[in-house]
DNA sequence: CGGCATGTTTCGCC
DNA sequence: AGGCGAAACATGCC
């Protein structure tokens, strides 16, 4: 799942944290940092951020940095807001726990992180530097300027972090499909009126998707996406392509 | 068993 | 120098 809208659905969840004391931690140290323990042992959670698909647990001590990578995801107070992870296993197993944060008055730990496949990671005051401009945050200028200086596809550029944090694999397909754009147009192809299109169209789509629960919510569902069919805007039989090494579902008839 | 999976980093090649 | 694509990472599921 972990797109930026899981993310922001998980940043929200974790406001609930905001003021407690951390009293015990566990953590698994393949994914976390050296004495990651003794860095955060009894420290408060002062604030909750989110930068593309990194959430940000903000401390009177260091900054924790939790990255999902494919299948991970956070259970706050012992309850999942987002409970099934597509393309992840239903089950909620207390070994694919990564970490877990208590905190006073609580049974259940207040954090957990659990994460089956492992590609995710935990990281202390993380650097942010690199990543392009947020997807609540995108502009028609900041987009086309990102795009104009890349030849790539289109779909390669929107999921590089570098230009623009937080689309993941299904919301850039989603917006793509919206913007009428095809996924192999070069991205410095776009002309300014394309660019503002996207932005406009990724800016409206998220916020609806976020409303409805991620990024698994929109037009070019996980069904869609497997079964393949007809375009529901103009009917043309919906095509799955390999770009940049990701499943990329479009329709050739109104994306151009 | 083979193939596939919502992500990111690294390596090697231009 | 720096952009780009493929491979690698690790594991579960169909």
């Amino acid at each position: 799942v972990p797109e930026g809208l899981e993310a922001e659905i998980w940043r929200q969840e974790l406001a609930l944290t905001v003021g407690r004391t951390i009293i015990d931690v566990w953590v698994d140290e393949r994914v976390a940092p050296p004495s990651f323990v003794d860095l955060v042992a009894a420290v408060t959670i002062t604030g909750i951020r989110r930068s593309g698909k990194v959430v940000l647990i903000d401390t009177d001590g260091p900054t924790i940095g939790l990255h999902f990578g494919m299948t991970g995801r956070v259970i706050v107070d012992g309850e999942a807001r987002i409970e099934q992870l597509e393309y992840a296993s239903g089950l909620d197993r207390p070994e694919w726990d990564r970490l877990r944060l208590f905190t006073a008055g609580n049974f259940a730990p207040a954090v957990r992180l659990n994460d089956p496949r492992r590609l995710g990671h935990i990281s202390i005051d993380p650097d942010l530097s690199h990543l392009g401009t947020d997807i609540f945050d995108l502009t028609a200028r900041s987009l086309g300027e990102a795009l104009g200086q890349r030849r790539t596809a289109v779909k390669t550029a929107l999921l590089n972090p570098r230009v623009v944090a937080g689309l993941g694999n299904l919301c850039v397909d989603e917006v793509l499909w919206w913007a009428g754009i095809s996924p192999h147009r070069p991205a410095n192809s776009l002309d300014s009126i394309e660019a503002e299109l996207l932005a406009d169209v990724t800016h409206r789509r998220l916020r609806i998707m976020l409303q409805r629960g991620g990024s698994t919510m929109g037009t070019l569902s996980p069904e869609v996406r497997r079964t393949c069919p007809a375009c529901e805007r103009d009917g043309s039989p919906l095509q799955r392509d390999r770009i940049c090494g990701r499943t990329s579902v479009w329709c050739p008839g109104h994306q151009r």
